[in-house]
DNA sequence: CTGAAAGCGCTTACAG
DNA sequence: CTGAAAGCGCTTACAG
């Protein structure tokens, strides 16, 4: 059984009110009494109840955070910053992991609301309209890590993913690609999919490279449709002498693909990643990639979802943090090669 | 601003009782008193306080979760059948990344208490004592996954360790290895450090195979200490045919620590981990490992919690689940090579 | 410095 | 079927 301030009071031969007052470090509470109080929740190893304190202090410290993935080894890096944050400013995170399934996201939402969390993060991006609707009027500051959904409400915090996947695809280029092959996401995506092809094209276009319809095929983020992708990509015609993946995951289920069938990556086929993971280090050859900040991305989110809460003057427009290339084994340079 | 119940009758013209009862799907509500009160829940988008609700019916729907390290995918996919079954109970998860900070966890059981949860789940077994004396006198259910501490209080939901390291261990010598590298844990660790040790050892024994010092070595589960410890141990004069880790991180080190000296796994080396998580179908060569039902152990886990806290009879015993032998190419037969 | 009383937003006997 | 009132475990003016 959980004991009651008044369980205390009663122990220490004092009123609810002085417990409060030394349970919340106020001055003005003579040290005799103070020091009993502090002996009988000793005694009875009292712990406030938050719910009590929130009802009266309108004040939860709850985060709602919904995560798209968590085995994914990219939103679970995310969360753990977040979660970093959170603590030091003693906020506790109440975390969903929606699985793809949506019904569940909107159910979690409520649930939420309910809680009276202070704040919610969203990690996708397939917002339908119910969703869309309930956020809208929800009281609560919501803002979207690594994706951007197509609204102007809410703030991201996201990379430019139209510039990285067209500097991605200009470092293939430089290393002296010219078949560059190109495994996408859910054109769905704003975010992850559409923006990161279309810089991809630009790149291409840009560089005069022609698109080869055989080469282009689009995942679901995971590694078993980046080694299915790359299967087909296998049977084409003229396969590519490289090959951008716009997630790591992705882009080692590629490099497996390569490898069971008996070619080389980087001698055969270069393989560029996207996001930054552990994997990049993991894999052999280690991943090139391009680089996320992941870290900071869940730190910054974080950081100003806690502005947002405290009322302080918030950036109005999303947050865009650097990406950049990661050069690592799995690339060839074949001006060098000639 | 969160509307309040009071808002709601008044707009609807009713009592808050009445309000109380529609959100609660009482019967004894006339149809249009009903109606009435949900259209001014939906006008408002009224949702009810789970804070003043957990106070009254003194029930918060909360577990309280101690993870060691949310980008380890063993923890982050226990983590999410955990919430798969929370999830389906109406149970939300309130979730700690302690990352080997051991203050943090106490502050987080003192919050966990303080926020009424109803059950706590701990991944790791690194207890000290005033955390054992925390969990002993704090009024509400604990359980351990996939670790035991030393314990006897607790209920632990794991796999047989020793049994598990022993099994491996045999395989390797089935499949025709005489000498057999060791890289374990932390000694510390009763589960994944002592016992898995102990069962490698026994297995040999038994076997009257010899055990060469600079073949046991111990890392701290991650991929760069298995490198590590590899390279050490190619380092020695005779290295070993075969490398039993007791994780797959530290398996695919050491595989990458092999590779990265141009020998191959598992002509050269045969490397078997611990754990059978993503990684054992990601690496290349695919890895050997000694199987725990991770996704089970989670829901399992949850199960027995959520038993626990209705106060239905449970196992005083730990739940021991299967291992398996998951093989894969990492390891040889050097029986048939011969 | 200390305490009695009101109030946070709900639910639940109790009475009608 | 409906509502007024008490109570959940705290905090916070208010009075002394």
């Amino acid at each position: 059984m959980q004991f009651k301030i008044k369980d205390v009071a009663k122990l220490a031969g004092v009123s609810v009110t002085t417990v409060s007052r030394v349970l919340n470090g106020e001055k003005y509470v003579k040290d005799d009494l103070k020091a009993k109080v502090n002996r009988a929740i000793d005694e009875l190893g009292y712990a406030p109840s938050h719910i009590a304190r929130s009802l009266v202090r309108n004040k939860t410290n709850l985060i709602g955070v919904i995560v798209p993935d968590l085995t994914s080894s990219f939103y679970a890096t995310i969360l753990s910053s977040i979660e970093e944050v959170a603590s030091a400013n003693d906020y506790n995170l109440l975390v969903c992991n929606i699985s793809e399934n949506i019904d569940k996201e909107l159910k979690y939402l409520n649930v939420f609301q309910e809680m009276r969390v202070e704040g919610i993060i969203i990690m996708h991006e397939k917002i339908n309209e119910p969703i869309r609707a309930l956020i809208h009027r929800m009281p609560i500051p919501v803002i979207f890590s690594s994706v951007k959904p197509m609204d102007q409400k809410f703030i991201s915090v996201i990379v430019d993913d139209y510039k990285a996947a067209y500097d991605a695809t200009n470092y293939l280029i430089e290393l002296g690609h010219d078949a560059i092959g190109f495994i996408g996401g859910d054109m769905r995506d704003i975010t992850s999919g559409q923006n990161r092809y279309i810089g991809y094209r630009n790149a291409m276009s840009a560089s005069g490279k022609k698109l080869v319809e055989a080469h282009i095929r689009f995942g679901d983020y995971k590694v078993k449709s980046g080694y299915e992708q790359m299967k087909l990509m296998l049977g084409s015609n003229n396969p590519p002498t490289a090959v951008f993946a716009v997630s790591d995951d992705m882009a080692v289920g590629a490099m497996n693909c390569i490898r069971d069938h008996h070619l080389r990556v980087p001698e055969d086929i270069s393989i560029m990643g996207f996001d930054g993971s552990q994997l990049t280090e993991l894999a052999r050859p280690t991943l090139t990639s391009m680089e996320q900040p992941i870290h900071e991305m869940g730190k910054v989110t974080m950081d100003v979802l806690l502005k947002q809460i405290t009322g302080e003057t918030i950036p109005s427009e999303d947050i865009i943090l650097e990406h950049r290339v990661a050069a690592r084994e799995s690339c060839m340079n074949r001006m060098k090669a000639t």
